[in-house]
DNA sequence: TCAATATATTCGCATATCCGAATATATGTA
DNA sequence: TACATATATTCGGATATGCGAATATATTGA
């Protein structure tokens, strides 16, 4: 997957899809999450929490930072003004939807 | 095509083209538009944009009113707030990337 | 080096999407 | 009724997408 600059077109194909407009709701909210937090907060295979992740990344919308045998996902600093706005303008009606909520006493890492 | 309530992954399913992100656009922008100058607008076969105009109702992002043989597209009324927001957040980039503009005085109708 | 843990990738398949071409439907007018 | 214009739908094929299952890779620690 070749890395994209992020254009309206890209950013909305990149939440066009469930579990990634989950995983942008929890990075927008926490920050910057490890897979296992990821995966236990959506309660979802891994392999199809990476495939997302690899979506994310290849629009530009997030990167991640490997420490030690675990990787970091976060939304990507560079992100346009408009972006991060419209980010923003999804999470309430998103996070209503989803009440996706990480269990921070149960992370792996 | 069952029409959807609107949340958030529909929007962004429903904006994830750029055929319909540019109806999007001149919509929002112009108010209401028959298909025609549509057509017109984006330099598109009629079927095609009739097509993805269809897509954009199915997701209840656009009405459509008939008046005699033409029909009139106009971004729904009863959006809620928060797609507002989004629309309005993804205007300026998208129109710097299209530069979509009418050509008024050829207008059908 | 071997085993355990974390993460990524590949494969095969079902379904969705997009497009051009052709056709169907609706309205207005002669 | 017949024809022209505006719009919608259908069809067939190419490509994209999402998923489960299996496997590969990377890091850590014994």
């Amino acid at each position: 997957m070749a890395a994209n600059t992020l254009t309206p077109v890209t950013l909305c194909k990149a939440l066009a899809d469930d579990t990634r407009l989950r995983l942008a709701v929890l990075l927008f909210r926490y920050g910057e999450l490890c897979v296992c937090d990821l995966v236990e907060a959506l309660q979802l295979p891994q392999p199809t929490v990476s495939r997302h992740l690899a979506r994310l990344r290849s629009a530009a919308l997030v990167t991640d930072r490997r420490e030690g045998q675990w990787v970091h996902y976060r939304l990507a600093e560079k992100l346009p003004d408009w972006a991060v706005a419209v980010l923003t303008e999804l999470m309430t009606p998103a996070s209503t939807l989803y009440r996706a909520e990480l269990k921070r006493g149960a992370a792996c890492c």
